[in-house]
DNA sequence: AACCCATTAGATACGACTAATTCAAGCCCC
DNA sequence: GGGGCTTGAATTAGTCGTATCTAATGGGTT
């Protein structure tokens, strides 16, 4: 979507990426360049800036005379917004989900209460905006208008709270809230409290209420993690929904 | 530390990244390829692996007749492990140790909670020998031994919270408290207060009590947070501590 | 104003050479 | 005779240089 395969190398991306994610290669699995630039029918230096770009993801590691290794998942770069996505497409996309719906319930909260200290006129606007398009959206199998409204709310009050760190968070929320729209998650229409706990965050932030904004938004993510319970009900370690 | 230049590329990294991390190369600067690979006094070959990391970290975008454009800063893959080393190496290392210690506030928190419900027996001892290990050197200038339990003790808890995301940020977490360590920021012993958190934080999480695991650790990080505010007292925008 | 072409710099490919690491055979010492 | 160390051969990634391809840009022409 944002990296349609720029180049050859990306095209291997494309293919060797989200197998090593889905964990077709089972850590500590070796394979080799030549051979790999062989499946894929490019040159050898076409795979080795592949093998350098999921090197620098810490998917794998390449070491001399043995080739290159699948790393174990507990060290890979679960925040490079590639390998999100990569793990998204794959058969671990619910417990995915789940681990950003999470982060998500941690940051955001925080993030609103940091926007309703630091946003300025223009951006409390811009934030009311949304809120207003999601409501106008909330009814009549309007479900793509909404999320597109929800989208930007987020994003744009993780990027009013100044954090930069939290900012590069609005593609992950994207993420989130498109695979719930996209994947039945969601009803008919979308539930309406928390079409109002958007307005009343909207509000809060509007009124420079710090408190206020980071308990509703709190709120809204609590939200979230209950839809995720409700679909995959085991809990944590849920392994497919 | 943890890459010590793996390889002539890894070299070329080493000098490039901090360079543009450190915003050497406003953004939109164009690099030429064969140029940078005379300066380095390396092969296009390696230059090209070299670019395409830092193409797969966003701080970098290569056009065909154009060259290596710069990114801006906003679209830098900033939870980069690489990329955060190299920016606090830089000069605006005292921002970003703001936002990391910002997301910290919000993050550990909840990593604390859910470490409450799902923490092991044996991960609930190690986080108590942790915080005695703390209180032991809590007193007469040990702080090399107290960091290192410190770090080990808020690096368990993000494992036992079961969150792979929260997990990752061990890491961070680790380069935080040991910019505070070593940059002067902590007097000759650490806040008696903040020991004694640490304590109660491993006997909640002991006892499964989530919201009071929760609570005391958002106690601890604003105390991290208002350590900065000490040092650089101009808030979120602060340039140069 | 629309189109075409030359220029330019990255993209790809290939082949040769280098260096490091592993494995095993062989040696020495005990 | 057995265990541990040394040494060397095989293997595979690393590096380099060159040649060719491709596409975007800018200027010139119609």
């Amino acid at each position: 979507m944002s990296t349609p395969g720029r180049g050859l190398h990306g095209r291997v991306l494309e293919t060797l990426g989200p197998a090593i994610t889905a964990g077709e290669y089972p850590p500590g699995s070796v394979l080799r360049t030549d051979e790999l630039a062989q499946t894929f029918e490019v040159s050898r230096s076409v795979m080795r800036e592949a093998v350098r770009v999921l090197e620098s993801m810490h998917l794998v590691e390449s070491r001399r005379r043995v080739g290159v290794i699948v790393r174990p998942a507990a060290e890979w770069n679960v925040y490079d917004p590639q390998v999100i996505r990569w793990r998204l497409a794959g058969a671990d996309r619910p417990r995915q989900l789940r681990s950003l719906t999470v982060l998500r319930s941690a940051v955001e909260p925080i993030a609103a209460g940091l926007a309703a200290r630091h946003a300025t006129a223009e951006q409390c606007a811009e934030i009311t905006e949304c809120a207003i398009g999601m409501v106008a959206h909330s009814r009549g199998h309007k479900l793509e208008g909404y999320l597109h409204h929800d989208v930007a709310f987020h994003r744009l009050i993780l990027n009013a709270s100044g954090n930069e760190m939290f900012a590069r968070l609005g593609d992950v929320v994207e993420e989130v809230l498109a695979g719930r729209t996209h994947h039945a998650v969601m009803f008919d229409d979308p539930d309406p409290a928390a079409v109002t706990l958007h307005v009343q965050v909207a509000e809060a932030i509007r009124e420079h209420d710090a408190p206020r904004a980071e308990e509703l938004t709190r709120e809204i993510t609590e939200g979230a993690l209950q839809e995720l319970d409700i679909l995959a009900p085991n809990g944590h370690f849920t392994a497919s929904g």
